[in-house]
DNA sequence: AATCTTGTGTGCACAAGTGGACAGACTGGA
DNA sequence: TCCAGTCTGTCCACTTGTGCACACAAGATT
């Protein structure tokens, strides 16, 4: 499945981030000494409200942490997706703040992590390394505004149908999401009678099928026809912003697709 | 009533922007060469999506301006609101990007404005004044994680409550909105009708009364007590990270009232 | 004073989404 | 193999919010 990647280069050796992978090869080694990698697991915390925000963290693979806001009732709102196109922690505060969001896994696997100041001192000796975190940073904004929009307005049916793709765009899974249907509703802030009633309307569409524990998506198109445009929105903001280090784009595993 | 200000200081020449008045004298001195003001009236436009983002706007005085996001369906959708307490433009991105969404003036009123690369090169020069941006930059951030939460979770209700405190607390006026029902409406995403009745409701429990275009105020707790927190969690974030910016503390005109 | 435009209050039928309940179906251990 | 715990499908009564319609009110203009 790698055929299509010619001769090896140094990049083949850097961590599945395409952030990471976007940097020129002075500007990683900047940071390249204080890269290191670690497996997580699917609900590990990466930060929690008020945390002074230590390190960087880079999605690797398939691996998916969400934003998760804090609420009165104890209940936390999940509100952006970030994969392996992007990174957590101390993007757009460089660092020496309290942190206001919860940072939670949702699907595991291996995250890079470098230290916030490591970063920062990086960033002050390599304007193109400042730029790109600068690009990803707005790139992070423009995906925050969209979901706040799209809450106000879309229908849960349409932002289940939303969410189910850009899960599936960022872990490179091409047909599944392991994801319960409390999960998947708690995600969305709504009820989990209703969240199964949007999937059981999906699959008796043939858009996809449930399993205990997963969705198994059988019909693309049926489903970003039922979802929203929020998603595509950002992603051309990505494109335009950061040409490449979007994972559907050119440095994805999946060539085709856009 | 500006009576509380003992000596004049270099400070009070300053434009009426809270985070301009935040930064040292020194600081200060790097932007000031670059600093015009300019009057705006509502519904100016700042930017529209795709602009080459070139200059930053700092609301003055009662001035607001909102972020728009736009839709398909051509409503655009309110997001956040920004007055004194901040500035739009090129804040996260640093300039050299296209915006994202529409920066729009909900109340008329002056805007300083300095060219974003003058700021990103003072920002080089000052670390005192590059982390005061990047600290602002964070609580913009946290502002649009809540209005995402809140999107989400809350009632139309709640989320007039909470808008119609939070415009307040920006212009520095004590007790009225100068929004019509529609306006109020489109700003939440929501219909008409309904705003009108969550209005209407106010007005019959004492919190308000309205006036053809314009929201007086009259009972602020009971406001409060109908309004979510989303508010109270972003102001206690910037007065963490901001100590003194937001309209609400030392800095407003009203000395008074936490 | 008559007229026009825009905003406001309210009624109604309907759609969307909630939250609780419960039976049945998987699945992972003991 | 059986049990316990979790996940799923579906029912129901109820609340929230939509979208349209229409009468009336408040300014603004002439």
């Amino acid at each position: 499945m790698d055929a299509h990647i010619g001769k090896a280069n140094e990049v083949d050796s850097r961590p599945a981030n395409n952030l990471l992978r976007r940097l020129s090869q002075a500007d990683y080694a900047l940071l390249a000494p204080h890269v290191a990698v670690e497996n997580t697991m699917a609900n590990d915390l990466l930060y929690n409200p008020g945390d002074d925000v230590q390190l960087v963290h880079f999605p690797c693979g398939p691996a998916l942490a969400t934003f998760l806001v804090p609420n009165e009732d104890g209940r936390d709102v999940e509100t952006i997706l970030v994969g392996r196109e992007g990174a957590v922690g101390g993007i757009v505060s460089e660092g020496f703040l309290p942190a206001y969001t919860r940072i939670c896994v949702k699907f595991g696997g291996p995250f890079a992590r470098v230290n916030v100041a490591k970063v920062e001192a990086a960033k002050q000796r390599s304007p193109s390394l400042r730029h790109i975190f600068a690009r990803y940073a707005d790139c992070m904004l423009a995906q925050i505004f969209q979901s706040t929009a799209c809450n106000a307005i879309h229908s849960i049916e349409q932002r289940t149908a939303k969410w189910i793709l850009a899960a599936m765009e960022r872990t490179g899974d091409e047909n599944s999401v392991p994801l319960t249907h409390e999960q998947l509703a708690t995600l969305l802030g709504v009820g989990r009678s209703y969240t199964s009633r949007v999937l059981q309307s999906f699959r008796a569409e043939g858009v996809l099928e449930t399993r205990r524990g997963s969705i198994l998506v059988r019909n693309r198109d049926g489903l970003r026809l039922r979802a929203c445009l929020c998603n595509d929105a950002v992603k051309l903001h990505f494109e335009e912003v950061l040409r490449g280090v979007y994972p559907t784009a050119e440095a994805s595993s999946s060539p085709a697709r856009g």
